[in-house]
RNA sequence: GUCCCUGUAGCUCAAUAGGAUAGAGCAACUGCCUUCUAAGCAGUAGGUUCCGAGUUCGAGUCUCGGCAGGGACGCCA
């Protein structure tokens, strides 16, 4: 990637001339090259001397002239300028600029890949939505962004594991069961009540009369205990069911499926709970056993097992992350949780210094919260109230490709308003379709010219010189550069950004330039730009999960 | 009361670890279809970046203090 060759070179131009005695033998600070925003600065742009003026005692600009005395020249660089007040911009070469058309050829769908991550194994859990009923609004946000991250961080060089942690066990699930066991009870006429903190909602009837289509009455004869289980069992896996199509729907899909329950099964329960007690840090009162989450730097301890002996949900992700670092191994976890678990982070960093690890392997994304709007009024979206607008009514009125495009348009730092209203009238303007216009209206051109036959493989990209066609080239090149800094901060937010830009740039170029025309040098020529350009807009929809149509 | 997130154009949001003249989309206004898709292009207008101090060559960005909105502070998840 060329910004890392500019850094480098940057990077030695600047020790050559510590050593030569022409800067003082100060520290080099950490040395980054970045776009300006205005193009008349160049292509690149680095503040070093700025930021070295203060330790070195020099003018900015001396040291500007100073450093840029030991860059030696490269074929991609035309020109190393210093400008006021201690800037050092580097301006490229259309020449090189354009034989990247080739490159971006060559690499076809690889382009944009980097090697930041080395295959580094990466999970990334994300939804882990109780399936207590349907995925509404607000999953869908963590949804997508997981999702695109995980695109995101595979074209870094990560080798990614997506994960949906199932809590099939604990009281909110008994909760949901029990109401399901009520509704059953109700179907046939038999008295019975949602229990206090149980789920009121239209689909827990819906589920109930399915199951009697399916069973008839036979859990009426049961004792309720168990029937209580297997209506829950059958139960559980409808609500999964519903919620892996609902995600599919998004284009959401996952590597695994992870059952809480598994973990009490399958021991690691009960291994990560006598490490934690083995190194100190579980202790009993009241009952309870609390984990000393106090003295690893949460602001207070947390229960692990209730005086009733029921273990709690966070006894359950102790056991759950001990899995996921010790059992299964990844370097690094990645957990996308709503705004309403911000208080969970410490108590799990917590956990992992407890457990002797290196807590900066654990990344928690707080997703904001999604408030939903018709118009003026907002829809509270509730799971026990049952009033909610769901993931899918939303995904099916408003269209997967604009739901991804307008989720990721905002950080996830930010809370966002979603309004139904307006993503619907939206449609015929949204930014979404403006982007994918512009890879329809490659498609286009690349018909036709395979219609009239027109072979471009041989066309000479040194004749792609003017500004539109330059500019194209230069933006199509960030994409590498935006894939790393996407992965390395985890802001998916950046790609629905860039891909607006990239389309503004297409269209004006579309506008100013003629692709197939009469002069057959210069066809093959934009040919060859056109089909690269296709391959970074398939690349950078992808990447959003989004889907590419060759017409609209 | 304590902690976390947010506050930027009329609206929805960006701003690439502190950089050069704060940018897009929608809405408004003015032009542009006889050639590859007008779901497009070119342009105009729109700002005390919530307020006040501070840090420095430079602050939307960092620190402190306010104000406003949201979230969290359970032997719920």
């Amino acid at each position: 990637m060329l910004k890392r060759k500019l850094t480098t070179l940057l990077e030695q131009a600047a020790a050559e001339a510590r050593r030569e005695g022409m800067i003082p033998q100060i520290e080099l600070p950490d040395i980054t090259v970045e776009h300006p925003q205005n193009a008349a600065h160049g292509d690149y742009a680095s503040s070093l001397p700025l930021k070295l003026a203060a330790n070195a005692r020099l003018n900015p600009l001396e040291i500007a002239e100073r450093i840029t005395r030991f860059i030696p020249p490269t074929p991609e660089v035309e020109k190393v300028v210093v400008a006021r007040p201690g800037f050092i911009n580097f301006t490229l070469t259309s020449h090189w600029l354009a034989q990247q058309v080739d490159s971006i050829l060559e690499a076809g769908e690889m382009f944009g890949n980097v090697g930041l991550g080395g295959g580094l194994k990466v999970q990334l859990e994300f939804v882990s939505v109780n399936p207590t009923g349907p995925l509404h609004v607000g999953h869908g946000r963590g949804a997508i962004l997981g999702d695109t991250l995980s695109n995101v961080l595979r074209a870094a060089g990560y080798s990614v594991q997506k994960e949906y942690y199932v809590n099939d066990a604990g009281t909110q699930m008994e909760a949901f069961y029990r109401s399901l066991y009520a509704r059953y009870l109700q179907a046939f006429g038999l008295s019975a009540e949602i229990p206090p903190d149980g789920y009121h909602g239209e689909y827990v009837t819906q589920i109930s009369r399915e199951i009697v289509a399916e069973k008839g009455d036979i859990f009426c004869r049961l004792p309720e205990p168990r029937a209580v289980a297997e209506i829950g069992q059958i139960g559980l896996s409808k609500v999964l069911d519903s919620i892996r199509s609902d995600l599919a729907l998004l284009g959401v899909h996952f590597d695994v499926w992870f059952s809480e329950r598994s973990l009490y099964e399958g021991g690691q329960y009960q291994k990560a709970m006598s490490l934690l007690r083995d190194r100190g840090y579980v202790t009993e009162r009241e009952g309870a056993v609390w984990f000393s989450s106090s003295e690893m730097g949460d602001d207070r301890d947390n229960v692990l097992v209730r005086a009733s002996g029921a273990p709690t949900y966070f006894a359950s992700d102790v056991a759950y992350h001990y899995n996921k670092f010790e059992e299964r191994r990844f370097d690094k976890v990645i957990d996308i949780w709503g705004a309403d678990h911000q208080g969970h982070v410490p108590r799990m960093k917590a956990v992992l210094r407890a457990l002797g690890l290196d807590p900066s392997r654990l990344e928690v994304i707080i997703t904001q919260m999604v408030t939903l709007k018709r118009g003026d009024s907002e829809v509270k979206v509730s799971k026990r109230s049952g009033e909610m607008v769901t993931l899918r009514e939303l995904v099916e009125e408003v269209g997967a490709d604009a739901c991804r495009f307008v989720f990721l348009s905002r950080s996830a730092d930010s809370q966002m308003d979603f309004d139904l209203e307006l993503a619907k009238k939206q449609s015929a303007d949204n930014p979404v379709y403006y982007v994918q216009y512009a890879h329809a209206r490659i498609a286009s051109i690349l018909r036709l010219a395979r219609q009239r036959g027109i072979d471009f493989g041989h066309g000479d990209v040194a004749l792609l010189t003017s500004g539109p066609e330059l500019a194209l080239i230069r933006k199509m090149l960030e994409l590498p550069e935006l894939v790393e800094v996407v992965a390395e901060r985890l802001e998916p937010h950046q790609l629905p950004y860039f891909a607006q830009d990239l389309a503004t740039t297409f269209h004006s170029f579309y506008k100013q330039c003629r692709v197939i025309s009469n002069d057959t040098a210069l066809t093959a020529a934009r040919l060859k730009l056109v089909e690269a350009a296709r391959i970074v807009f398939s690349r950078v929809l992808h990447l959003m999960g989004m889907t590419a149509p060759e017409r609209m």
